[in-house]
DNA sequence: TTGTAAGCGTTATCAA
DNA sequence: TTGATAACGCTTACAA
């Protein structure tokens, strides 16, 4: 590690810019702060006279007077912010979510705290603890899944939460998902129609509802195609599960199939590392599906053939579910799914006899 | 898109659980709010009684006592939050550094709120201002650029900050980045050991200092070496900007370099897209060296050689950086430079004649 | 329509 | 060492 300090000081620290407070304005316009108040909070405007409330406006506008989020929040008990908890930040298909959420969010004033959970229900505890001391109005769970969980302790409390990407099992918030089962045919219909025969699914832990959805949807698929199929269930939604499920597979020899239909990208990506391991090539030894097409997707080697989920677009409308939430206050148990899409690449390809 | 109800209501929301004040820990323990404050506050448990703390500190689990930040924040004028400004999140580079500066955060009791500009100086402004509002205690920008800046702005307020990534120009805020030169060294040292005579550099915007220092290393190495050298300057870091300066230098024609040194991986990238839509391959016809190590750029087709930058650890040291300002309520002007590393994958071989 | 005043849950100053 | 008390900056009954 190296470091450069070059000596220079920055002195003492200029202040902070005095802030410049309610009561401040209210002694310009020559009034009351709590009309001020009134006068600057859209649910109250009404409250005040036209011509005070143009003057206070002009005011607030010219000293810079914002709001104290903080002594409003200790005020009204909100914060204006949701918290959003997910597994990893570093997981590609998170950040478009994320960024869907804000901007929907941003549009009403609302903010979002994301927390990272990686996987542990300690660590989402504590942090979903944390983010009710922080006084958001809702949460936003990229976590889901079946079983025990903190959503289902928050829907036990009556915290406003929604969920994203999967839901949460029994627990009846609503959730934003993909058409995860449309997508699954559409992958199986393109297998079959290249000629593949025999297709493994390397399906994600049971407990996520997306594991589930698209693991009972390749299995529908084949059947009422004809086509014959193994399911292996990886332990994680991960690159090094993808690649112990396909290295197990390829050990079948002469029966491993001659595709596979992967729970998500990362899964299809530890296919990749472990075809080329065992010296075979995609596809022509073997063609490989992702699912969600996660950013790069079509830059990989080869470019992966998967099903496009609207990542961004689950952020968005999983936040309108929130902010719906916390202005009717009351937890609709509803699904809005969205339409996916799948995606031709270079990682699939006829089968070779 | 679908929309299912099941139209299970979950019916009158439960209330939020009860939240339990200071006040209760008082009552329980029959000693004075301020005295159950000072004894919680590593600040000042100096201050009280070991026995009375003790039973203060018990009483708290019992009721299961937990402060409330706002009203803290609102009393102390700190929130135990800093906030992050970063461009956009989708762009692979971040994600590790926000979780490098989270995961240095919340072991000294603080959280940090991220937001994205996507590279608008107004947004940003509005962002940091928002930031200011909600009393962050301290700012990590992502966003350094040479010139007028909010950095620039918020140096002069006083308000606590630090660089990651990027330096800031002229403002004097300590920054966490990497040992750029040494990387943009190897990179062409690599590609003139295989044979390369003619290179070229796709600088990003000189307004960064990223840019800035790679370019100038560029120049170094290559007159160092011997090795001709051609630099164009891309709009910005990103794929559609390295398509185009890769296709501008294709259409070169004889006189075009036989590898490039991109600014980062995704101008590599956008190279990657020139290359193939020219009919050329990589490394066949070009040899192409990224920047960062961006997650799965091992897994680009062809495998991208590129210098990695340990971006978890800078953003580890950004927070440790604004930590330590915090503490000290001092600006040091300084860096603190991680070494990178060349990371040779299958984009680079010896030209062919 | 506006002023008054209490209070959100802490911490910090001052006395005891 | 502890208690009393006054803020922090805002919102909101309630009164005028």
């Amino acid at each position: 590690m190296g470091i450069g300090d070059t000596g220079v000081k920055a002195g003492m620290m200029g202040r902070v810019t005095e802030r410049v407070r309610i009561a401040d304005v209210a002694r310009l316009v020559g009034v009351h702060p709590g009309t001020v108040s009134r006068a600057l909070n859209p649910k109250t405007e009404a409250e005040v006279n036209g011509e005070t409330r143009a003057r206070i406006r002009r005011a607030a506008k010219q000293l810079g007077y914002t709001p104290n989020p903080i002594a409003r929040g200790l005020r009204t008990s909100s914060s204006m912010t949701v918290g959003v908890i997910i597994p990893d930040l570093t997981n590609p298909i998170f950040p478009p979510i994320v960024r869907g959420i804000e901007s929907c969010l941003a549009g009403r004033g609302y903010s979002a705290f994301v927390v990272n959970t990686d996987g542990d229900e300690k660590t989402e505890r504590a942090l979903f603890e944390s983010l009710l001391q922080r006084q958001v109005d809702g949460i936003i769970f990229g976590t889901g899944h079946a079983g025990p969980s903190v959503a289902a302790d928050a829907f036990a409390r009556g915290v406003n939460a929604v969920m994203v990407n999967r839901d949460a099992g029994g627990v009846p918030y609503p959730a934003a998902v993909g058409m995860d089962a449309d997508g699954i045919h559409s992958a199986v219909e393109h297998l079959h129609a290249l000629g593949h025969r025999t297709i493994a699914h390397f399906a994600g832990p049971a407990a996520f509802s997306t594991s589930r959805v698209r693991s009972d949807a390749f299995r529908a698929a084949c059947d009422s195609l004809g086509v014959e199929r193994v399911t292996i269930e990886a332990e994680q939604f991960s690159v090094d599960a993808g690649k112990a499920a396909a290295t197990e597979m390829i050990a079948l020899g002469a029966r491993c199939p001659t595709a596979v239909v992967a729970g998500n990208d990362l899964l299809a990506l530890g296919a990749y590392h472990a075809v080329r391991e065992a010296g075979l090539r995609c596809p022509d030894d073997l063609s490989i599906v992702g699912f969600n097409d996660m950013p790069f997707a079509e830059d990989f080697s080869p470019p992966l053939t998967t099903v496009r989920v609207p990542l961004f677009d689950l952020g968005v409308e999983a936040a309108k579910l929130l902010l719906d939430q916390l202005q009717t206050r009351e937890i609709r148990n509803l699904q809005i799914a969205l339409p996916v899409e799948l995606i031709v690449r270079g990682s699939t390809a006829p089968p070779r006899h």
